[in-house]
DNA sequence: TTGATATACCTCGGAAGCGATGTATTCTCT
DNA sequence: AGAGAATACATCGCTTCCGAGGTATATCAA
């Protein structure tokens, strides 16, 4: 997730750390901020990977700047990612809005909308959080009212999104034609 | 977070490895599947902790059980990660749906509704997911319909919890008189 | 009788993340 | 002149987690 973020602001333009830090910490930071400790280590591993190089520049303010280029590689590995993401990256909410984040750097539409349709059958799936034996628990059953906030929240959290998912999918389908 | 929802699970009654990873998955598995190689190394973490006791039983169909039971350490160590949760828990989705899950396990009103309002602080903290500059962006503001996705789901989850919060903290707080 | 499925537990190697800590430089305020 | 904050990068040890694989028993259908 944290190597799909560095990827996909690296598309735009490059960056050195200490930016990228700030940019990802402003994306995610207030849900799960990232520290240093795990982006520099990320950092490397991307470019031992071959998908991204550094240069050193003289630093603009202070220490001198490392500035992080994605290589073709990592132009095409980012595309993979996109295109083709593993399944938690589908269900995990996290990870899914770091994938919706830079969707759009995957140009075209239809496999735009073919992600998107991922997502969507799995909201579509019925599932629940509590069940009694096989049966899905509902939230007005529950006497639990923390219980029956979780339901609540997501009930509301999956509406949301099907909408915004149904409409967006139309109108990419519209546009690929 | 594994840990609190093993220790959540065995406060009502005990339950072996097996049983435990099907409730687990009830519970969260769909958006954040459980491996075994996670939930037992963290099933012998909690004991060596001395926080629960295994006792083996003749297994009802194939192979043996191993019941575990919380221990009076145990009881207060979930006392205390519910009472007291880490920032993370409280910000991350994920972590705080399963605090929320357990939470009628702290059973004064008063320190249920105390963890309720660091999330509501939480959530009437200002924050965005993007920013320009500093400024945050606006759903409206922005041309990728993804970007613009997550800002309308993101708005609609939070808009439904804050509700759910509110009543809920007024309800304990005239429990807790 | 053979194979599939469900029950039930476990280990190993590696990936990924975090807190604590360290090292420099430069700018700003007092 | 000195303190503090911001910039900028990095390592260490630890914990957590996962995929792949392994072991064994019981049930049931072909």
């Amino acid at each position: 997730m944290l190597e799909l973020a560095i990827m996909g602001f690296l598309y735009d333009a490059p960056l050195h750390g200490y930016e990228l830090r700030k940019r990802i910490t402003a994306l995610t930071g207030h849900v799960r901020p990232v520290a240093e400790s795990t982006l520099y280590p990320a950092i490397k591993r991307l470019e031992q990977a071959g998908l991204l190089e550094r240069a050193t520049e003289p630093g603009a303010v202070a220490a001198p700047r490392h500035v992080l280029t994605l290589t073709d590689d990592g132009r095409r590995e980012l595309h993979r990612r996109l295109a083709e993401p593993v399944q938690r990256d589908i269900t995990d909410e996290n990870r899914w809005f770091t994938v919706l984040a830079f969707l759009r750097h995957l140009a075209d539409p239809g496999a735009q909308s073919a992600v998107l349709r991922r997502r969507l059958a799995f909201l579509e799936t019925p599932s629940s959080f509590f069940y009694d034996g096989d049966r899905p628990v509902r939230a007005e059953e529950l006497d639990d009212p923390f219980r029956r906030g979780i339901l609540t929240v997501a009930r509301a959290t999956t509406e949301a999104e099907l909408a915004w998912l149904r409409a967006t999918i139309d109108a990419l389908d519209d546009a690929a034609g």
